[in-house]
DNA sequence: CGTCAATGGTCTGAAGTCGGACCATTGGGT
DNA sequence: ACCCAATGGTCCGACTTCAGACCATTGACG
């Protein structure tokens, strides 16, 4: 300790302490470019496109060259990231006009075993995920509700919320997901919205697996009315407040199934 | 309007609406899976780095094996990267042993004509990455703040403060960097961290461009000192006021000099 | 004064990815 | 009954990226 060393900047620095710093920084920018090759990560796209809800079985994806487009991936690598879905029984093709790509995946029944296994498969990145959505989508919340919204937007919201309310429990994840991602949307940040999805994708496995009780539909229910209402409101606060508790709830409540 | 088709869900929906909320959310889930080749990414990272204030001038670059690795990407695409920066004057490399790649980058001065041309280029991205920010980092400081925090945690936190307030002002921009990205990683959260980081990276020329002048280096000091001390009291709602205090201010800056 | 280990510099063959052209199929429209 | 536009299916040549091996250089250390 106290070894100094002077820089031709002319600052006499600590070398331990800067050493350390210099571990710790490296690791947050210096981190991965590409997780994966985009084949892969087309697939994942598209899985978590289908489990989110945003197409739903019987759905028709967008034609091949538009999707491709969209992601910013060639045709042949999206048809190939295709194929590993059709082998899976998720998506099925039918070719002429008025074809297409239709979605025939249907949810599995939620299982406490499944949890466990996916959430062993996470493991230390539940805790990094947890908190990451928490802090996106309290932010966005109360982003939303500080924003001057459109009578198209407060529908949208409102939409969201009844679709949800009158869901049946086999689509209920992935409406629940609609509304929340509607939220991300209404801040008006594309970026805020992209990484909210992504931050529901990561918890998206654990979250289905979750068996959902007629309370806690309840309970979650009243949760998002308070959400909604804070939001087209106008009140950061409370759609903040409203939606750190809502988190907490589900946070415990998966914690719960693993504990 | 009104027009309602019934789809195998059993599911009666009006269509008009379906059709806005698939246009809406495909757009978000359906971005782009890579924003450039891996080469360009390459080269905006390092770049970043050094801009961010990770490394600073004279500062020797992780081993082109050892970096490469860390970015996941080929040393041979590591290296056009490096060649290109080189030729841009941001790094030099040396031979041999206890060689490696040097920073030689130097900040150029700020400049408001050049702030104006950098806003201009990102456009609506601006408001985008304003929100963006302001959600990272004010979540964060809460998060931080309500988390048990090592004593090194603490010391290194304060270190980044104390860095700051003896900062010459040529140096202002990276260590405020440092200070901000330091709250990042206090959330144990590795994607709150990597989040922030870009978020920061987005607006980091918009903000390298602002003239600096003593009296808001004084109000933002004022502003850092009561982030940390909030954070390291534990006090969430505090660090959450104080961080907003502070983006607020910085924002209405950079507008200021936008207008 | 030589050794040698760590570093940047160079090359190659394989695999991934792309853009684009062209084919095959289908069902509504004329 | 035919046409044709939109869709999935197939193929190819060019470019990018990769993994790994090998070369060249340097300076601290024995």
């Amino acid at each position: 300790m106290g070894s100094v060393r002077r820089y031709d900047s002319g600052v006499d620095v600590d070398v331990t302490r800067e050493q350390a710093r210099l571990d710790w920084e490296t690791g947050t920018i210096f981190r991965p470019i590409r997780t994966g090759n985009a084949f892969e990560e087309t697939v994942e796209r598209l899985l978590q496109a289908i489990k989110l809800g945003v197409f739903g079985p019987g759905d028709r994806l967008p034609a091949e060259r538009d999707l491709a487009a969209r992601l910013g991936v060639s045709r042949e690598t999206l048809r190939e990231a295709l194929r590993t879905l059709q082998q899976a029984d998720c998506v099925a093709p039918r070719r002429g006009r008025y074809g297409g790509t239709f979605v025939t995946y249907r949810m599995p029944e939620p299982d406490v075993a499944d949890l466990r296994r996916a959430a062993r498969d996470l493991g230390g990145a539940l805790e990094d995920a947890l908190t990451y959505r928490q802090v996106l989508e309290v932010g966005a919340a109360e982003a939303a509700a500080r924003r001057p919204l459109s009578p198209e937007q407060r529908a949208h919201l409102e939409d969201r919320l009844t679709e949800l309310d009158a869901a049946p429990a086999e689509q209920y994840r992935q409406l629940d997901s609609r509304f929340h991602l509607a939220i991300g949307e209404l801040t008006g940040s594309p970026s805020l919205a992209a990484a909210i999805a992504e931050a529901r994708m990561r918890l998206n496995d654990l979250l289905n697996a979750i068996p959902m009780l007629d309370r806690n539909i309840e309970h979650a229910a009243e949760q998002h009315r308070a959400m909604v209402r804070a939001i087209l409101d106008g009140d950061g606060d409370a759609a903040r407040r409203a939606t750190e508790e809502h988190l907490a709830a589900t946070a415990s409540l998966l914690r719960g199934f693993l504990a």
